[in-house]
DNA sequence: AGGAGGCCATGACCTGGGTCAAGGGGGAGG
DNA sequence: CCTCCCCCTTGACCCAGGTCATGGCCTCCT
């Protein structure tokens, strides 16, 4: 934490533009493109468990993750269960369906998930104005947002239509792939994965006892990586 | 539908244009935006049935709906189930997520609901350049594919957390709340609501039972509207 | 060191939803 | 008029997932 902030000097809008045409989403664009948006965002910093905005709030800023990374979530059920959305890491934007929806407010939560985490924050009408204005952002704008909309297709369609075990090896197999992974707490995997935390833990026992995976002290790592595959239901 | 078919001799583009600029994506545009954009419009008429395309293919067009209604479903569970997006009547669009996400390929399939099914069919890369161009019409579009996710995730968090009465209760009050209104057959409520035909049968025979609904030869009428309310979930 | 609170684990039990199978009715076509 | 076929209906059974409750471990704070 202090290394990153060894360079605290820099002023903001030339490390928002090193951030934005590093981005996926405004890769694309000239550094002439980005510049004027580049000039309007501010940095936030948070700690875990902050709040970046909530569901019904009037989305007025448009964020990109810088480092750390930001849950999205939904509160169900009357409060008593979470889905997660998705989570970002940096480079990745935050709110973009709310900023671009108009004034809809925003349909989700949104929480820091490390300390420090720290986001890009752009003013909702600039954004909106410099975007549309400017056909090439436009386009990678809307590219992504379908593309975020097919995959949260995807997640939910899998909640509704898979089992837990499908989704727990899919899970596993994105991110312990390759080498040990920091498993979150059962109730933040129970939030991803559309369950509770006690099945969570059950099935995360289960596929231990059936030696596909190694535990220990929340590290986990594949064992049986075939099997996980097969478990996730590539072709089931 | 003879009616409507008297004047079939306008010219497309006539008829394109008054087509767009009636729909609630683009009707926000001038005319002199939408003007060329029409031009490049051609209609197309399906019967019951008829897809007008499939997952996978590439989206080459953007379609609006002129009469009927267009079903867009995916399926799921290796080809056991079918999940219903959405409904689009007319002036709604369909495979705007696809067309304007690039290369992608559709997510899902798309079927006419009803003989004649008429729709509007825009070429991809007209409709990508001239959109991006003009910034007007790309906030509208925008607008309206964020809309239309934040319907669909909301539809699908139904799926998952909320119990299938409260969402034939939903159904029933969206689609049967004033006047009587003609039931689509069990299996295509079933996909609709994520479900299997025998249990919609099942449901509403219960609420038949409880005397919530009338029930006539698939012609349903709501007997208890605030008990279904209840139902529905406002505060369940 | 001790206490407290949070998280994890595990057992017992319940229920909504899904599957399978059998029976019935209505419409279309011969 | 009869027959076939499709779809709706209904019953019996099964199971994944959810709920509730208990007990243990680890960690942090005092």
């Amino acid at each position: 934490m202090a290394a990153s902030d060894h360079v605290p000097t820099l002023p903001d809008p030339v490390r928002a533009l090193e951030l934005l045409s590093h981005s996926p989403v405004f890769g694309g664009a000239s550094p002439a493109d980005l510049r004027p948006l580049a000039a309007r965002g501010t940095f936030r910093t948070l700690r875990r468990g902050e709040l970046l905005f909530r569901a019904g709030d009037v989305p007025e800023t448009l964020f990109m993750v810088s480092s750390g990374s930001v849950r999205v979530y939904r509160v169900v059920r009357g409060g008593t269960r979470e889905l997660t959305l998705h989570v970002e890491g940096p480079r990745q934007l935050v709110a973009g369906v709310g900023v671009f929806a108009g004034s809809d407010p925003a349909p989700a939560h949104a929480v820091a998930l490390q300390t420090p985490t720290e986001v890009l924050c752009l003013p909702a009408a600039a954004v909106r104005e410099h975007v549309f204005g400017t056909p090439a952002l436009a386009a990678a704008v809307i590219a992504s947002l379908a593309r975020r909309q097919a995959e949260l297709l995807a997640r939910l369609e899998g909640l509704v239509f898979s089992e837990l075990g499908e989704r727990l090896a899919a899970y596993l197999l994105e991110h312990a792939a390759d080498g040990p992974h920091a498993l979150p707490t059962n109730s933040d995997l129970a939030a991803l994965l559309g369950t509770v935390p006690e099945l969570v833990s059950r099935k995360l026992g289960e596929f231990y006892r059936l030696g596909l995976i190694q535990l220990e002290r929340r590290q986990v790592r594949v064992l049986d990586r075939p099997e996980l595959e097969r478990l996730a239901g590539r072709g089931g």
